[in-house]
DNA sequence: ACGCAGACCTGTACGC
DNA sequence: TGCGTACAGGTCTGCG
């Protein structure tokens, strides 16, 4: 579900929310993260430092004092949410991880159960495979390069986290439809003018989207349980029979690599 | 190396 | 109302 902007947005509440705030415990609530309390005694007393995006995941790190720090690291998945709380919420049968605080405490709920938290202690674990695509490597030319040999759909392509990080379907479908790129088209067989306009289109979108607090569908709501405004930008996903914004054709929706997607025939070519 | 199918989970929407 | 089916924004594993 969350994807770069969405868990930029995440990031950044909780960084300004969580800074400074010391752990008095941690509380495991989901079998499959059975892991964790095991590091209850590294967690606690510990002081919430920076709070910041890598790839999808949210990191937190834990300031020990003497010690180096360490990173508790979220991946919210399809229904992951980190919600803090100023004082005890009332009982929700999904929380999977709180972290009592101070004041208040930080809950991870997870409907699905698919979200991980870990702990991290090398700066190094930290860094996701893919190219970020608000850093200099996300060149036209280094994808070029990367999409050399693969033959498979473009929307695959984009969808790989080992490629380029932080992109997920919605995103995906709205750059393609943006370039005018038919889903379809093999990775490889885009020109460098295509690929320069994926990388415009993509950090032109991922911007907006991050200024407007990402798209709530489904699940996805902030840090407070609001709602982020890119939804209402959206042109092709989710619009499924309704006309193109830019050509007027109509929109379908057809599963490729086991995705739903949606595109334009009409101008995306 | 690649692409593809299936798995992981739960909830919601919809048709009968 | 209840049941069955399809679908959901992500990623890993195993197979060919």
């Amino acid at each position: 579900m969350p994807e770069l902007p969405e868990v930029e947005t995440v990031a950044r509440q909780l960084d300004k929310s969580l800074s400074g705030q010391r752990i008095s415990d941690l509380i495991v609530l989901d079998s499959k993260l059975d892991h964790l309390p095991g590091q209850r005694s590294l967690l606690c007393g510990s002081r919430l430092d920076t709070v910041f995006r890598t790839g999808k995941q949210v990191a937190l790190t834990l300031n020990h004092g003497t010690r180096d720090p360490t990173w508790l690291l979220v991946h919210l998945r399809m229904t992951g949410r980190l919600f803090h709380h100023q004082s005890l919420p009332e009982d929700n049968k999904h929380v999977r991880v709180r972290l009592l605080l101070e004041k208040g405490c930080l809950d991870f709920v997870d409907t699905r159960r698919f979200g991980t938290v870990v702990v991290c202690r090398s700066r190094g674990d930290l860094i996701p495979p893919g190219i970020e695509p608000f850093s200099g490597a996300f060149t036209a030319k280094r994808l070029l390069e990367l999409a050399a040999r693969s033959t498979g759909p473009i929307k695959a392509f984009l969808l790989r986290q080992d490629r380029i990080t932080g992109l997920g379907n919605i995103y995906v479908c709205e750059i393609l439809h943006a370039c005018g790129v038919s889903p379809h088209r093999a990775a490889n067989s885009l020109s460098p003018a295509d690929w320069s306009c994926v990388v415009t289109q993509t950090l032109r979108i991922l911007t907006l989207a991050i200024e407007l607090c990402g798209t709530t569908f489904r699940d996805f709501q902030d840090s407070r349980g609001t709602e982020g405004g890119f939804a209402a930008m959206l042109a092709v996903y989710a619009r499924a029979g309704q006309p193109c914004p830019r050509c007027g054709g109509s929109v379908i929706r057809e599963a490729i690599s086991q995705r739903g997607s949606f595109w334009c025939p009409g101008c995306q070519g």
